[in-house]
DNA sequence: ATTAAAAGGTAATACAAATTACCGTTTAAT
DNA sequence: ATTAAACGGTAATTTGTATTACCTTTTAAT
């Protein structure tokens, strides 16, 4: 490489960018601890003085990935819809999130280093999964004082729901087929539950 | 230590077994890149040339730590049984082998290695669930002839019946409380779906 | 124009840990 | 009794790689 020196003006963030972007599909393909340094500063166009610099260290970097990785999940719970429907989209939304070839491999690398980066792995459920089950849980409390679904406790609610969609994943369901509010409100009318 | 040498005749396999005893608790404790060989052979009280003369290397001593873990999952499906009381029988085992830290830690453990030993993985859940699984097919086509059960594909019935469980697993339900046939034959009688 | 900021590139440095080597000790086998 | 097998203990060797150091280049700011 020539190119070197000073970036631009405006352009200051876009080695940042794109060392993020190699990083991930970096850490996909080779996860933590069989990807060196070497081969992100590489692969990124980037020296690694930029991302000691930048990052502090490779946990720092990773750190970086996973966290631009839990951003991903965002509320997906439209409120002008019939409740049925919203469920709908939330869940189609939900299992395609955590079917996608990636989003698996970011969890099974994260469950793999969970014990070198205990607090990063809390974090990203926080920041991740976890903001989708509580704001399904506020959906429920809503729509309960409305009159919609079982009086249950909304928690064991959005719970037992969460589980039904993961459950598609773990069967390996390649199709997910929408059927309307009585196939998604499984909790309240068991007929639709295929477990 | 003082003690060493030629071990006495009967004794041959003692250490063996020891050694693979403090391994899988270390690597339980430290997971696999975060473990060192001399840790190991500290802590089995054996030297590392004993190690390597019996396992080669430290992939393989894993290896064969694995595939001890793999031999826990024995069928437990009495034949003499009602057909919903050998499921009940089968239920508990099977949740009882999943829910235990340290099958959880096992199989965190693996799929955190899975790129580095996908032959390991995919061994230990064909030598694992997969016979379990299985075992509860074989289980299903028998029945069915006996007029038991849903007339429909026992490999599907057998996966979502092992779902279920897995999602009282997920669920976090520290208690199992066996309910008879109609609990837990949840996909002949689906009032008692928790889903 | 001059200086400082932000990169790039290459080559140490450091360090941990796997693997080997060497030697001494105890027991089995003959 | 002698030899070979199986093991313990320590230390060398090797390797991979994270982290630093040093120097050059380009651009921004004044």
């Amino acid at each position: 490489m020539v190119k070197c020196g000073r970036p631009p003006k405006g352009q200051e963030c876009q080695s940042r960018e794109r060392l993020l972007d190699s990083a991930l599909q970096l850490f996909l393909e080779h996860g933590y601890g069989d990807l060196s340094m070497e081969t992100i500063a590489k692969d990124a166009h980037v020296s690694m003085r930029t991302i000691y610099s930048r990052f502090g260290n490779k946990a720092g970097l990773f750190g970086a990935v996973i966290k631009r990785c839990s951003d991903q999940f965002v509320d997906r719970l439209p409120e002008n819809l019939e409740p049925g429907e919203a469920l709908t989209v939330f869940a189609k939304h939900y299992v395609h999130l955590i079917t996608r070839p990636d989003a698996v491999r970011i969890r099974t690398i994260l469950i793999g280093e969970s014990l070198r980066f205990p607090e990063l792995a809390a974090q990203f459920y926080e920041q991740g999964p976890q903001r989708a089950r509580d704001a399904l849980v506020e959906f429920f409390i809503k729509k309960q004082q409305g009159g919609y679904f079982a009086q249950m406790n909304p928690r064991v609610l959005a719970d037992h729901f969460l589980s039904c969609l993961r459950n598609e994943h773990f069967q390996k369901l390649q199709s997910y087929r929408p059927r309307k509010a009585g196939g998604l409100t499984v909790i309240s009318s068991p007929k639709g539950c295929h477990c």
